[in-house]
DNA sequence: ACGAAAAGCCGATTATCAATCGGTGTAATT
DNA sequence: AATTACACCGATTGATAATCGGCTTTTCGT
């Protein structure tokens, strides 16, 4: 428990592209990524690698060359992370409420929109009022 | 923009005795969690500077020695941690309703009730239907 | 089947940051 | 003036991301 999900800035570059267009490999991560930052093949491999260890990639041998998906969708690690930092710096949930209000309070229109439906629907479950 | 807050586990529990009890100084933090630890007063000292560096602690000089408060509040960080993440992961804050809901999905009786009332205040204002 | 190309794997290096503490200088206290 | 209590500087250690070279292994064309 209490695994802290920690993401690096290249690592967060990895996953982006992958959510955009999995499977990938290496080869063509680095040269969608790698090559306009000047890094080598290693570099991507490494940090392809790096991300299977951590659980945030699933791969498959295809040939002899690896075939990475995510292994968490974008909303599932941002969970996570959302999950961690709540449980980390507060003891009950209660934190996650005034959050959630603070961050939705300087949201744009578009999440405010958003949130009007979720919060419907969400009465219809647990608000009886 | 986009400055990473993070905390060591050391700086986490010198912030939480502080939102307890606050305001203090290096002796007593390390008569609170130090001793505790087995590590030195240097060493919650420098933790001190190091969160009063961040931002995250006020300190004021009385006599020779400085006084540590939170600059903070603990739902103030929970906050601007889960907005990080946010934005971070999300180009838009798509994200931030999903992550809740996932988040208060799992979250207990007492949370589920404070999250009814906040949703009830919330309709108020920008639930128009 | 053989050699070149492609890709994985191992290890080394650098950079950042938290944790840790010693030593030194300065300021308060008696 | 001597003692004590700090703060401040610098050094070290440990973890993790980023980076890459080089060796090994697999595949594939001829």
């Amino acid at each position: 428990m209490s695994e802290r999900t920690r993401l690096g800035e290249l690592e967060l570059c990895v996953m982006e592209r992958l959510w955009e267009s999995a499977p990938s490999n290496a080869k063509a991560m680095h040269l969608a990524i790698g090559k306009a930052r000047g890094i080598s093949h290693n570099t991507v491999q490494s940090t392809l690698e790096r991300l299977f260890r951590k659980k945030l990639l699933d791969r498959e041998k295809v040939s002899h060359a690896y075939v990475y998906s995510p292994a968490v969708s974008r909303d599932g690690l941002i969970s996570r992370m959302v999950s961690e930092v709540v449980e980390t710096l507060s003891n009950s949930n209660e934190g996650l409420v005034s959050a959630f209000l603070d961050v939705a309070g300087r949201a744009d229109e578009k999440t405010l929109d958003e949130l009007k439906r979720v919060i419907a629907r969400y009465r219809e479950n647990i608000v009886d009022d």
